[in-house]
DNA sequence: TATGAATGAGTGTTCATTCAT
DNA sequence: TATGAATGAACACTCATTCAT
């Protein structure tokens, strides 16, 4: 009963932050969304921000499961690899609605809650560094780097300005541009065998 | 005497924001901010979200007249009107903790404020628009609309990572990721051209 | 099962008000120190007042018991026997932590609960007519009403003073005090005798 | 104004916790009788503790007060002295239903909470020291503290008793039975000075 | 007999807004 | 123009009570 009830109240407050967003999300909408009374929810989470914190969690867990899920073999070559990571950060369940509205609420809101702000370091990390270790299988150190980082910013830039335009998020083009990215990075590796 | 305690109350907002956050930003703490009392807001203001959109305008006015400073004089070649562009993307005032954390909390809010929504949509586009223009006078308009859309998420993706990685933002680094990819799809038209 | 229970949610009540106070004595908490769940207060109690109410008889049972049980034998004289009353009030069990501090917050409720100031007003009677009791059988009726009025107060001074000073009670000095006050009422009949 | 709506809404504690008890006292139900809305309070007291404690301090200061305006001038007796504090004691403004309520209430209280117990010490051993101070210029140290206990434990208990008794305290009574017993222990000096 | 999940009315508190001065 | 006292609706949270199991 309490992960079913956990994963209900999660969904609803998704929902409802979709809906009127993070600031206007009160328990008392997010029980009605639930179907449930206000009262089981600190039952089940404490309060309010643990309701929010498991919420944020929950959406970090899927990308995390999501990136591992799409992990190509290990016999894959690199860009192979770098595509799905860039797949899983724009599968349909990170860029539709409510997970957007939660993810933005939540990087707005982890600047000043110290909670939030690890789970989001957490993420961060995991990203650059999944990019990293790609990398460093055709690049030195350095380079290896320099590109995650900027295919890092590629991809959340790609994935904010999607979120904020209104529009449906346009994968196809988002993933293009982002393959295009990591095909130049990579490509610098044979400029410098070219070089030699 | 409106100017004046106009800049006040928003300068006060700003510093509020970057202490406590959006979401606990009160009129009394902006008020008590700016020496004055929580009254004045709305004889100024109308209410708080006039002065939270006063606000955010004010950012987007210091970001548009930056851009149009940097503006390099109209002989300068593409690289470095684009270059300019970024330059006030990454210039202090727009990294500064108090812009940043406000930034982000007014794109959280636009997705359920219409008000707001227009001026992020509005500054969006200007974004795309500038980047747009100058890669037309290099790339013909499929392209040079794929590079504005590649180069923006870039600005935009080192901006939010560098927002949300506590430490201080390196304006070098992100300056030198934007340069590269703005040089490689410059790099393009060169690529065509020796095709033909 | 009914008095095993019973006794047990009783004795986990005096436990809880001991530790937090009545005000902050849920039933949840008092569920867990019995080691039982909630529903199982109602299941025997009817309410939580049910229990409160229950609680407070049982403390002034056992005070009841107290007293019959250190009555000295009808052949005792008169002083021996109020000293007796004496003792039975600051006996371990009635000065202990959780029966003072259950004490204590009953009389505070007593006076807005009609069911609990009737508990009050036979115990408050009770040890009025055992102290006067004892008084008639050495003063005249009036003197007697006298006495005992007033050593009623001095044990329930005693005993409240003592109660409210944070340190453990000192028994001892209590005793001593209220004997000297018996003592000296006693001692009124000699003088009437000797002014006679 | 501020010390205006502190008194009246002080004023209107005593009276919610006079009519249903300190359990009962809600801010809404003080805030209805002080005329004012709930939200003034925490402007005044910060939260509804604060006005709690205020109210508390309130009955303090006005027993200090009390008990200081009737100390008799210096060249009074002993005996003069001592029946003053006693009166204070049973003063109408202490011995009045609000007060009494409120005074048990709190005693009740100040076992589970810091504040109000420092309060509640404070005022405890100012009592027995006032005593204390006048039976010293009759009586050895050892004896005068044996009667300041005495006296002090006299004067609670009857004050207890009176309020818990249902009916309207009589303090002709009351004061008669403290007189009494401190006759008998500034007597036990010239005993004493007899014996020698 | 006993559980504990679920309820929802009731509470203290916050805070944008108003308005008399 | 400017104040800040006062309001009261909205909120998160608590907790006695119920009830299916």
């Amino acid at each position: 009963m309490l992960p079913l009830r956990r994963k209900q109240l999660i969904q609803a407050t998704l929902e409802v932050i979709d809906r009127v967003g993070l600031a206007d999300a009160t328990i008392a909408l997010i029980a009605k969304q639930a179907g449930l009374s206000t009262g089981i929810i600190s039952h089940y989470f404490g309060d309010k921000s643990g309701l929010l914190e498991a919420t944020m969690r929950q959406i970090l867990r899927d990308l995390r499961e999501d990136t591992l899920r799409r992990r190509s073999e290990s016999t894959a070559d690199t860009a192979t690899h770098l595509r799905a990571i860039v797949d899983a950060n724009f599968n349909d369940s990170q860029v539709s609605g409510p997970v957007m509205k939660t993810w933005l609420a939540f990087w707005s809101s982890s600047m000043h809650q110290e909670s939030l702000r690890r789970l989001q370091h957490v993420n961060d990390r995991r990203l650059h560094s999944n990019l990293c270790c790609q990398f460093l299988r055709e690049l030195p150190l350095a380079q290896a780097r320099h590109a995650a980082r900027g295919l890092a910013a590629m991809i959340d830039g790609l994935w904010l300005r999607g979120s904020l335009s209104g529009a449906a998020f346009d994968a196809g083009a988002a993933r293009q541009l982002a393959y295009e990215y990591l095909d130049q990075q990579l490509a610098k590796k044979i400029d410098a065998v070219a070089a030699a």
